[in-house]
RNA sequence: GCCCCCAUCGUCUAGUGGCCUAGGAUACGAGAUUCUCAGUCUCGGGACUGGGGUUCAAAUCCCCAUGGGGGUACCA
């Protein structure tokens, strides 16, 4: 079995090897997240390796914001980052080894110069192993461009599948953990391997995350990058979550796990065959789930970035408030994006009305004479806490015979603006009570102006 | 075209020959709670791509077809 191999000899090192062309993609993520829970399972190493043989693709801003997206979902390794393009030698020697026992022969283009090319042997089976799928063969007919891969482009860099076969190698990678996609350069890789005498590491080919028209993951699908999440108000660890189950499942029904708890229940067997499409709407769900169970200080700290950018007072802002406030937003939020948003109203000195409200609730008949007694009771209190408060609305109420909606309803657009709001007695105590008479004589002022 | 991979509710998945009149989650619909929203709770509709085998028995094994995806570069 493949798996008492792994378990009793060598350690097991895998790695991470994103090209630098642009932003983490959700797929690269993905692969990373997986390599990194087999590595942590296993207690072996993690190996991050920067594939820039792309001259003209790959900058360094990319390598950077790759890097800041791994740290930022917490995924860490052990080595690296190595750049393939500091290790030129390496593939020149092994290159000129080729050359030399004859596997490997140059090829002149005249447009682009002097390559180097290896022959795939013809007639031959090439099988390797595959974690997730079993043993994949390929006809070696069927590999390369009639028969020949390129292993060193006329610009001295080494391709793709070259680079990446020597390095694994070099570096001692037991498993390859990659997408999909890389079925068909396995066979390449593994001739390569075999020309050398290296021994071939084991692959775990995982299958693709999809758009949700079930076309590859691309820019057109919106909410494809890493940072998008962060920036939209995601939190890393329902992210890490999440992508966790795009492909693989604990077994039972849990859904909602830890960083720690994934590493423990991660194995490759349980893995998927299937492509998996990218669910907006569950991801969104799921970081409403971590949202709601986060401590006030934590969340505020984590909303922080978010509130700031919108440009809210803070300081001006007791430590204890901002804690009630998170209290009473974090099960309504689904991302820091929407808690930054509604508790507006709380940090904006001006409230930004919703029209739509204050047609459909302050503009209302009676309405005005209800802020208005809401207002001189107000004023009468002298410690503003939810059971007075409750128990003077409800008597209002009872007085003007209306239902509570009609009191309630008022309030909560003269507080925040808006029709929406956690309950309204907790909102009078959160907004404090004498912003809260000010904000309901503007209210009174606004609806007196407009008729 | 050729090569390779894959195939269970809209979506993520459980299921490794009998526990399946197929389970969970999400999304959707209805109801309850209620001052709005969110949340929570209850209920509901919703899937084994098709056809052949193998077997006493198939979502599960085999074959074919179909469908989807990936690859077919001096990109990675």
């Amino acid at each position: 079995m493949i798996f008492s191999m792994t378990k009793e000899n060598k350690k097991i090192r895998v790695r991470f090897a994103p090209s630098p062309t642009g932003f983490l993609t959700t797929g690269g993520a993905r692969t990373a997240l997986f390599n990194y829970l087999f590595a942590r399972h296993h207690n072996g190493k993690m190996i991050l390796r920067i594939e820039d043989t792309d001259r003209v693709r790959s900058t360094p801003e990319a390598t950077r914001m790759v890097l800041d997206s791994l740290k930022w979902l917490g995924l860490d390794w052990d080595e690296g980052p190595f750049y393939q393009s500091r290790r030129l030698d390496i593939y020149k020697k092994y290159a000129q080894k080729l050359l030399d026992e004859g596997k490997a022969f140059y090829e002149e283009d005249p447009a682009k110069g002097k390559a180097v090319v290896f022959r795939i042997k013809e007639n031959t089976k090439i099988v390797f192993k595959d974690l997730i799928h079993g043993n994949i063969s390929f006809d070696s007919d069927n590999i390369g461009r009639d028969g020949y891969v390129v292993l060193m482009k006329s610009d001295g860099f080494p391709t793709y599948n070259f680079a990446c076969a020597i390095d694994d190698s070099e570096m001692g990678i037991t498993h390859v953990i990659r997408g999909d996609d890389h079925i068909s350069n396995t066979p390449k890789q593994v001739a390569l391997y075999e020309a050398l005498g290296k021994p071939v590491p084991l692959f775990a080919h995982i299958p693709l995350i999809l758009g949700q028209d079930g076309s590859k993951l691309s820019k057109r699908h919106g909410h494809n990058y890493v940072m998008e999440y962060k920036d939209q108000g995601f939190l890393a660890e329902s992210v890490f979550n999440f992508l966790s189950l795009l492909g693989w499942a604990p077994g039972d029904d849990t859904e909602l796990m830890s960083p720690d708890e994934i590493v423990r229940r991660f194995t490759m067997e349980r893995v998927s065959h299937t492509p998996a499409k990218f669910d907006f709407a569950k991801l969104t769900w799921m970081n409403n789930q971590y949202l709601k169970k986060m401590e006030p200080a934590d969340l505020f700290a984590l909303a922080k970035p978010f509130f700031e950018k919108a440009g809210y007072d803070l300081k001006s802002v007791p430590e204890k408030e901002l804690m009630k406030l998170m209290e009473l937003y974090r099960e309504r939020a689904k991302t820091l994006s929407e808690l930054t948003e509604a508790t507006g109203f709380f940090f904006t000195p001006e409230l930004n009305y919703d029209q739509k409200s204050v047609e459909k609730f302050l503009k209302k008949d009676g309405s005005k004479e209800i802020l208005s007694a809401v207002r001189d009771g107000l004023k009468n209190m002298s410690d503003l806490n939810q059971e007075t408060l409750e128990g003077f609305l409800r008597d209002l109420t009872k007085q003007k015979n209306l239902k509570f909606k009609d009191v309630a309803q008022p309030i909560r657009v003269a507080l925040t603006g808006t029709c929406v709001s956690p309950g309204i007695f907790e909102t009078i105590e959160l907004v404090g009570k004498e912003k809260a008479i000010t904000r309901i004589e503007e209210a009174i002022k606004l609806i007196s102006n407009s008729k």
